[in-house]
DNA sequence: GACCAGGCACATC
DNA sequence: GATGTGCATGGT
């Protein structure tokens, strides 16, 4: 499996190169990041930080003192922005009544620790938890997304049902433990992913296709 | 116009 | 534990 997983990500390195992620400049504009893109396109995004950062309003404190309505409003062109908005409240209200707003404690927290704690606030699932984890936290825990699930499951290195722990599992068990590895690895899924790996499958130039399961 | 996008919570069985 | 549904904009 070790070799499998390797292969797959050299065959994407070598069609992709570097991806640079996460696209955000700070972390706490991954963290909005990584909410806002919750089953959404990265470009619908965009739009909505860019409209947070013309109103200076991509920093904690600056972002608990806006309103709802406010909020809402900017990140409008992501979608689901109501139930977002809550979610940004959400992960606000508890980075300020734990950590006083302290950004920079709440990421050095314990790996296991910090990924309990943003699993506790609602609107934060494993793949949002992961990716602050990983693209904000720097820590090194591989996330799983619909592409990572689609991708192992066409090439029969995983059933289409496996659940997210155990797709995460297969990652970390036969992969060093390595932050850059895993963030380079998830970019590049996500590269291929949208490339060649949507529901309607586009095989035939992906980098991927000659790539089965082997023993081992 | 249909389909899709870097999920998640909640209801129901 | 599995399955279904609401949430919503914008690009292809």
């Amino acid at each position: 499996m070790r070799r499998t997983l390797l292969g797959i990500y050299g065959k994407l390195y070598k069609k992709f190169g570097p991806q640079y992620w996460w696209p955000g400049d700070t972390p706490f504009e991954v963290i909005v990041g990584a909410i806002l893109t919750q089953n959404t396109a990265w470009y619908n995004v965009e739009k909505a930080i860019t409209n947070l950062q013309q109103k200076k309003l991509l920093s904690p404190k600056a972002l608990s003192r806006s309103t709802d309505s406010k909020i809402a409003a900017l990140i409008r062109p992501s979608g689901y922005y109501n139930i977002k908005t809550k979610r940004l409240r959400n992960f606000l209200t508890f980075l300020n009544s734990k950590f006083k707003g302290n950004l920079s404690k709440l990421l050095n927290e314990r790996t296991d620790l910090l990924r309990e704690d943003l699993l506790r606030i609602k609107g934060i699932g494993p793949e949002t938890a992961d990716s602050i984890l990983l693209y904000a936290a720097n820590k090194p825990v591989f996330v799983i997304d619909t592409y990572t699930k689609r991708i192992l499951s066409r090439h029969g290195i995983a059933p289409k049902d496996a659940k997210y722990e155990k797709l995460q599992n297969l990652f970390m068990s036969n992969l060093t433990s390595d932050v850059k590895l895993y963030n380079e690895y998830h970019a590049l899924i996500v590269k291929v992913g949208k490339e060649f790996c949507k529901p309607k499958p586009k095989c035939a130039l992906c980098p991927l296709k000659n790539i089965k399961r082997k023993k081992g």
